[in-house]
DNA sequence: CTGCAAAGCGGACCCCGGTCCGCATTGTGT
DNA sequence: ACACAATGCGGACCGGGGTCCGCTTTGCAG
């Protein structure tokens, strides 16, 4: 299980000794953000994530500018890559929040979408929960959607798979459940939720559905 | 029905009236390409691709810039995109002829791939036609991946998609095959199996057998 | 062969994401 | 209180994708 580097052909030379940024690669498992940085940059991080949002809200993700994030913010723009790396990082910091939420509840919440329930039960849950967060703010998770190369390296995901795979287990231990749960995760991919609706205007009703047959189909379960 | 636009929040004032480009929006069925060119328009054209050929295939996809592309083939920067479109436009015309290839395979060649099979049947061959399709290649198809809002109104994964479609309501009629079908390909995104192949480990020959035993699961058949 | 509209060309230009490095701010040890 | 690492800051800078528009080429009609 070595998730290492990524780029295909960069020399993995000199591991670039500076990189705050932040959980730079490893499993986020919910509380252990804010490495406790000096005040000020606390503060232009605060400052900069509410910037952010205001901007994003006011005009849409993608019509936002990483200088004009900075300028809102009263800083420069190196600040902002510094804190957040990339423009992916500050819009996944954007959906931090959230995300956390989601996997708190199915971690640790009440059934059925937490431990206690059987594991089918558990994945229906958990792809109604996914889907109705993920239509909440779509376009950002849109705009989040780092190159196709990144998508299944970025924490929110691998921790979604790692669950996923684990309820899979025990559910068809036969099937190779470390692919299939890719699988199934791709039907809650932020631009496929949005093809199927904005495009091909599918209610979220049917998606849910969809994902619902979807488990039954492949547990065996028959509802 | 309608595929229009998409830019979110984009005026759609002007419709962009000059867009030459290639097959805008419509389906690629196999034999439609290249709409009469003018004379030096189609000699560029094939000039660039040559170029883009040579360079793609001496330092990687992602190292190329359109304009040492523009350079290589002794035109302007102005021609790749009025011919292309943009970078992803580049990429997949030089992916379209093996793509072409296959489409004709599971269109109209012999069985199991093409007609003549059962449905259940032909899907497992499909999946392993793309898989190796895919692997050949996989460095450009990756490159080539569109930001991801666009990928699911490509021509090429719309003719994917209507085939699968077909299969399965031929397969599992009582479910609902557009959004299942979506599913399906998933598996087969060169994004995906670049993570698998090379940041996991797999053997192509596993990912594979996963296909297979997701068409098993799904439709219900056991072979 | 010639004239002329349409089609195509090309490179200067813009924009934006990302980097770099000399300077300013912290906060810690004494 | 002070000095002095370490940490962070910021804006000039760069590279590459994509656009624009005046000029050239083409090929058709007469």
């Amino acid at each position: 299980m070595l998730y290492a580097g990524f780029m295909s052909a960069a020399p993995p030379s000199a591991p670039t000794p500076q990189e705050p940024v932040e959980s730079p690669q490893l499993l986020q498992l919910g509380l252990d953000d804010e490495p406790c940085l000096r005040a000020d940059a606390a503060r232009n991080r605060a400052r900069l994530l509410e910037a952010a949002a205001g901007l994003v809200a006011a005009r849409g993700a993608d019509a936002v500018t990483m200088e004009e994030v900075a300028a809102a913010a009263g800083v420069g723009k190196g600040t902002v890559f510094r804190r957040f790396g990339d423009r992916t990082g500050l819009l996944m910091a954007l959906l931090d929040h959230s995300e956390k939420k989601l996997q708190a509840a199915f971690l640790s919440g009440p059934p059925p979408l937490g431990p206690g329930a059987p594991p089918a039960e558990r994945l229906r849950a958990f792809g109604r929960a996914a889907l109705r967060r993920t239509v909440e703010d779509l376009e950002l998770q849109l705009a989040a959607e780092a190159d196709p190369g990144r998508r299944f390296t970025l924490p929110p995901y691998r921790v979604r798979h790692h669950h996923v795979a684990l309820l899979l287990r025990q559910a068809v231990p036969d099937a190779d459940c470390d692919v299939l749960a890719h699988t199934l995760l791709a039907q809650l991919d932020p631009a496929l939720i949005h093809h199927l609706m904005h495009q091909c205007g599918m209610p979220p009703q049917r998606l849910e559905d969809a994902w619902t047959d979807l488990v039954d189909r492949i547990t065996g379960t028959t509802a």
